[in-house]
RNA sequence: GCCGACGUAGCUCAAUCGGCGGAGCAACCGCCUUGUAAGUGGUAGGUUACGGGUUCGAUUCCCGUCGUCGGCUCCA
C-alpha cells in the first residue's frame, strides 16, 4: 500500500474490459445494422461508449438486443489481436467508413487524437481485431473477449452526441454501457445510481416544498416556496456577515438597463445569445441584465477614487437573467433567473494576490461550515485560438495575469488544476468544481480576474505618484447563486439541513388535541426566541404527525401529551431518531439557540 | 439549440388489441383521544399538457406546439 503508486485508470484491467466491451457492442451493432457508419468509442468513469451514425433510430428494446448478442460474442472467446500499419493501408482497409478516414487524416497530418486534441507526437497507427470486427484504435484491450464478464456488463442509455463534440457536426447516436470485473460490481454501481436519484435535488425539492416550476411563468424561472426562501434569507444572512467582516460594502442595482452600458462593458459581442432580448421603449434598447459587473463598474465611477481608497469590495446579491438553451436547463442547478452572490473587488496591481487570496480564504471558510469536501479548484486559461473571438485579444495581459493568478494560488499553498480554454472574456479565474447527485459537473463558486472591462468604463485612481491608473477588478462568487447553491446543497445533506439552514426548526406534536393549547403556547416561545416553529394539531394519530415530520426533515420534533403538558416540559424527539423525554422547555431552547447561533452541523 | 424518450387528479402510479379513465397518499367533512415513522368512515378532485388529423369510437394511432427527462453542446 505505502509507496505503492496507484495504478492510473487508463493502464487497469477494467479499462481494457471497457474499452473491449466498446469494441464488441458496435461489433454487434453493426450485424443489426449494416450500414451504420461507426466513429469512437472510449471507455469512460463507471463504463463506455460508442458513437455511431445510424442510417434510422434506435430504440430501448434494441439495446436488449444488442446486449444479448454481445454475450454471444463474449462467450465464443475471441482473441483480440493488434496490427500496426502505415495511413495508406488504415485508408484501404476503412474506405467506407468516413469517420475513420477523418481521423486517419487527423492521426497523419495534424498529429490528432480521436477528439481533435493535439497529441505530444505523432503515433503510430493501428487496429484492432476480435472475430469479425476491425477497429482503428491504439488499445489496449483483453486478449480474450472471455475474458469480459459477461453478467457484469449492461448497456445504459442511447442519448445524441456531436462528431467530435461540435455542435455544427453531425449529430450520432450514443450507446452508454457500464462494465465491471464482477456481477456484484455491476450490482454495487447500480445500486449507487439507484441512490443518487433518491437524492437528486430536483426530487428533494419537491419532496421538501423547496421550489416548482410553473408552465406559465417559464422555463427556468423557478418560484421559491416558502421553505425556499427560508433557506435562501439564510444564506444571504451568512454572506452579509462574513462580507461585512471583510470589508465589503453592499450596493444594490436594477435589473433592468439601457443596451448602451453592455455595449461600453463589451458583453454584447460575447453574449447576446444568452441575453434575453432587448425591449424597446421610445427608440431606447433595454436589456434585463445577466450580470451585476457593469452596474457595479458605474457606480466605482460615481466619484474620484485615490489609492488611499483601494481595495474597494462592492457586494450585491444580484438577481440576473440569462436566456440559456432549453436544452441546457436542469432543475436549480442551470436556471434562466439567479441571484447572485455577487462583489467586485477593485484593486491595485500589488493589492491583487492579498484580495484574490481572501477570496480563496472566504471560500474555505463556506466549505468548511458546509463540511464541503468533495470538489475540484480548477485554474480556467484562455486559449490563444479565442482571442478576439471568445477573448479579450491582448496575449500579453492574459499571461501576465494568470501568472498572477498561478502564483498567488501557489504562495497560498492551494491545490489546483490548470483548464485550457475555459476562462472569462476579460481573464482567467478560479472556478470551484462540484458534482451533482447524477455525476453531472459544474461550477460552484467563482473567482475571477478582469484585466478589461475596467478600461472600457475608463476606471481608475490617483496613484501615490500622481498619475491615473486603472485598477484590477476581481468578480467574485463563493456561494455561486441562490439557485446553484440550495441545488448543491440539497444533494450535499440529501435534504437533512443542519439546524440552521432547515426551513422548519421545531415542530409540535400533541398527543392528544387536548394538548393543542400547550403546544400552542410553545410554539409562541420558541417564536419568541427567533425560533421556526409549528404545530401539528391535525386530527392524526401522534405516530402520523411524527412521520409527516420525518419527512419533512424538521431537525427536532417535540411531542406533548398529558405527562409534559402538567409537568410544564417537552420530550424531544430528534430527526436522527434519538430521544431525550420530558426536559425543560428553556433547555431545549438553549441548545437550539446555540446550533443556529454557530451554525452548528450538529443537531 | 441538437439527438432520443416521456407527459393520466396536488403527489406517486394503474388503465388488455383503439371500446364508459382507476388506486394509494395529500385535501375537505366526520368518528377515535391516541406515547415516538401511516387509526378509521365518507366527500370532492380529470377537456388524459395543448392544437389538429385518422376512426363509428382516441389516454391509446399519426402530425404540430409546449414542457420534462437522458445525453451532446454550453455554463454561475
Amino acid at each position: 500500500m505505502a509507496g505503492q503508486p496507484e495504478e492510473r485508470y487508463e493502464d487497469s484491467q477494467l479499462y481494457r474490459i471497457r474499452h473491449s466491451a466498446a469494441h464488441i457492442m458496435a461489433q454487434a451493432v453493426l450485424e443489426f445494422y449494416p450500414e451504420a457508419k461507426y466513429t469512437i468509442g472510449p471507455p469512460v468513469e463507471n463504463g463506455f461508449y460508442y458513437d455511431f451514425d445510424l442510417p434510422g433510430t434506435i430504440s430501448n428494446e434494441d439495446l436488449e438486443k444488442i446486449e444479448k448478442r454481445m454475450r454471444q460474442i463474449i462467450a465464443a472467446g475471441h482473441p483480440f489481436t493488434r496490427q500496426a500499419l502505415t495511413a495508406a493501408q488504415a485508408r484501404e482497409l476503412f474506405a467506407d467508413q468516413p469517420y475513420k478516414l477523418e481521423l486517419i487524416d487527423g492521426l497523419e497530418q495534424g498529429g490528432l487524437d480521436e477528439y481533435g486534441n493535439p497529441l505530444a507526437e505523432k503515433p503510430e497507427i493501428s487496429i484492432y481485431k476480435h472475430d469479425t470486427f476491425t477497429d482503428l484504435c491504439r488499445g489496449p484491450h483483453v486478449e480474450n473477449t472471455r475474458q469480459i464478464n459477461p453478467a457484469a456488463l449492461k448497456l445504459m442509455s442511447i442519448a445524441g452526441a456531436y462528431w467530435r463534440g461540435d455542435e455544427h457536426n453531425k449529430m450520432l447516436t450514443r450507446i452508454y454501457g457500464t462494465a465491471w470485473k464482477t456481477p456484484d460490481e455491476l450490482k454495487e454501481h447500480l445500486r449507487m445510481l439507484e441512490e443518487a436519484k433518491a437524492r437528486d435535488h430536483r426530487k428533494l425539492g419537491k419532496e421538501l416544498e423547496i421550489y416548482i416550476y410553473d408552465d406559465e411563468v417559464g422555463p427556468g424561472l423557478p418560484l421559491w416556496l416558502p421553505n425556499g426562501g427560508i433557506i435562501t434569507e439564510e444564506l444571504e444572512r451568512l454572506a452579509k456577515e462574513m462580507e461585512d467582516k471583510a470589508g465589503y460594502l453592499r450596493v444594490r442595482t436594477p435589473h433592468l438597463t439601457k443596451e448602451d452600458l453592455f455595449i461600453r462593458s463589451g458583453h454584447l459581442p460575447y453574449y447576446a445569445e444568452s441575453m434575453y432580448p432587448p425591449m424597446e421603449l421610445e427608440g431606447v434598447k433595454y436589456y434585463v441584465k445577466p450580470m451585476n459587473c457593469p452596474m457595479h463598474h458605474k457606480i466605482y465611477a460615481a466619484k474620484a477614487r485615490s489609492y488611499r481608497d483601494l481595495p474597494i469590495r462592492l457586494a450585491e446579491y444580484g438577481t440576473c437573467y440569462r436566456y440559456e438553451k432549453s436544452g441546457e436547463l436542469f432543475g436549480l442547478m442551470r436556471v434562466r433567473s439567479m441571484q447572485m452572490n455577487d462583489a467586485h473587488i477593485y484593486c491595485s496591481e500589488e493589492q491583487f494576490e492579498q484580495e484574490f487570496m481572501g477570496v480563496i480564504d472566504l471560500y474555505k471558510k463556506y466549505f468548511d461550515l458546509f463540511a464541503i469536501d468533495k470538489y475540484v479548484m480548477r485554474f480556467s486559461l484562455h486559449a490563444r485560438e479565442g482571442l478576439g473571438k471568445k477573448y479579450v485579444d491582448n496575449e500579453r495581459l492574459w499571461q501576465e495575469t494568470e501568472d498572477m493568478v498561478r502564483r498567488a494560488m501557489t504562495n497560498g499553498n492551494v491545490p489546483f488544476i490548470e483548464a485550457r480554454d475555459e476562462a472569462a472574456f476579460y481573464g482567467p479565474k478560479i472556478d470551484v468544481q462540484i458534482w451533482s447527485a447524477i455525476g453531472r459537473e459544474f461550477s460552484l463558486a467563482t473567482n475571477q480576474v478582469d484585466f478589461a472591462v475596467p478600461e472600457r468604463f475608463d476606471l481608475k485612481y490617483m496613484s501615490k505618484e500622481g498619475v491615473e491608473k486603472v485598477p484590477l477588478c476581481i468578480h467574485r462568487a463563493p456561494l455561486s447563486t441562490h439557485e446553484r447553491m440550495v441545488g448543491f446543497l440539497l444533494e450535499h445533506y440529501a435534504g437533512n439541513f443542519p439546524v440552521w439552514l432547515s426551513p422548519e426548526h421545531v415542530r409540535l406534536i400533541p398527543i392528544t388535541d387536548n394538548q393543542n393549547e400547550y403546544a400552542e403556547g410553545i410554539v409562541r416561545q420558541l417564536r419568541e426566541q427567533d425560533i421556526r416553529a409549528s404545530s401539528d394539531l391535525s386530527p392524526q394519530r401522534m405516530n402520523a404527525k411524527i412521520r409527516a415530520a420525518q419527512l419533512m426533515k424538521v431537525p427536532y420534533m417535540l411531542v406533548v401529551g398529558e405527562n409534559e403538558a402538567k409537568a410544564g416540559q417537552v420530550s424531544l424527539r430528534v430527526r436522527d431518531g434519538s430521544r431525550a423525554d420530558n426536559i425543560p422547555l428553556a433547555e431545549f431552547i438553549e441548545r437550539v439557540k446555540e446550533r443556529i447561533r454557530t451554525r452548528a452541523p450538529q443537531l
